[in-house]
DNA sequence: CGGTAATTATACCTTTGGTTTAAGAAATGA
DNA sequence: TCATTTCTTAAACCAAAGGTATAATTACCG
């Protein structure tokens, strides 16, 4: 009964690698079953056997996303005792999630409607949800270990300033992405530089310092 | 034939301004043509003589509102000799102006599609685009402004500063309203209390001292 | 082998929403 | 008043997409 289990969960697992290659290029919305089954090979009934609904393994792919983000952005701010460089391995980290999970990166910082189905709350939003708050008590944490370096002004309010932060780089993620060729053309920048920049910005909101 | 041009006038106005309530309300892509109908008092068909597709009627409303965006902010830039009260009178009406004219906004802040429909550029989008860049030249002549008058760092590249700016603060608008219950609950804030923080934050990375 | 259970491919259903058509109503002009 | 033109709109059309039913195939087991 254990392989059987076993092979349930591997055909789980092609589903939702599929779909996560989908929604990584596509975006949730424009991907359809009928993708998820092509890319996967397996047919579209199928998917139904192994996933209730297309929501379903849109949340299982967000919580999944959302774990390793946690994950990612836990070992950048322990990797450097230095402030500054926890500072920089954190921006690296989340740009460099975001070009593997947009979908998810999107889910966790609020920017996408999370299967608004009205209703109650669905099986995996919850978990959603959870993941996500603690990322943001990850990132507070980190703020308040700034403070008390002394590398960042004490005087800000550590949830509310996590939240303008994280909500101000998603929003230069996303126009990084949107308009990567304007800025390429114009600013002479590749995404990763101009989201290097833009962090830097973001930074000498934090410090005491100007640099 | 004045008289039926003006009557034609007319009609596209009703449907325009039924239009833009529903798409502040809901977006355009929920909204659909049958929404717009019922609300402008018109059959479906009829939108179909004044606009050929949906897709004008969107652009048609974000063109008009993106340079009523750029009159609020020239007024707003040209309301203070005082840069940093300049700045206060910026970040305001950005907000609220989203707060009257989402759509627009995301379309200025290229945080909305803008109708991909691949092919060629549609009729109205090489307007939007150049409204949209008058903006950012608006904006970077400001910070330029601000830098001559010994308020804003002067190292900070213009055009590029202003592009980080203004998709940190699209960022910090969508978190806003996203998760506004959110915020009224653990932080205790507005919606616009909130925002003017984030402007607050965002003031400290462009200037020379911390405040 | 033969039968039973699981798996999947195909076709289909339903809803939604943009677009088109054709018929009826209203206005215009002689 | 009647004819022609213009305007309006109900209804139909079409495509896309999520979801389902069925029937064929496969795999397993005695």
């Amino acid at each position: 009964m254990s392989k059987k289990q076993a092979l349930t969960e591997f055909h789980r697992g092609s589903i939702l690698a599929a779909a996560e290659r989908l929604f990584a290029e596509k975006g949730t919305e424009k991907t359809t079953m009928d993708d998820i089954a092509r890319e996967a090979e397996y047919s579209k009934a199928t998917l139904y056997v192994y996933f209730q609904s297309k929501e379903e393994i849109i949340n299982a792919i967000l919580l999944s996303g959302m774990v390793l983000l946690k994950k990612k952005l836990h070992e950048a701010i322990e990797s450097h005792s230095d402030w500054f460089q926890a500072y920089d391995a954190v921006c690296q980290a989340i740009v460099r999630f975001y070009n593997e999970n947009p979908t998810a990166y999107d889910a966790a910082t609020g920017s996408i409607p999370l299967s608004q189905d009205g209703e109650s709350l669905q099986k995996g939003m919850s978990d959603i949800l959870r993941v996500s708050d603690e990322i943001e008590q990850e990132l507070a944490d980190f703020l308040v270990r700034g403070a008390a370096d002394g590398a960042v002004r004490s005087q800000l309010p550590p949830v509310e300033t996590v939240l303008l932060f994280w909500s101000a780089l998603s929003g230069m993620v996303h126009t990084a992405e949107r308009r990567e060729s304007y800025i390429q053309r114009t600013l002479g920048l590749t995404r990763e530089e101009y989201l290097q920049h833009g962090a830097r910005l973001l930074l000498a909101s934090l410090t005491k310092a100007n640099m």
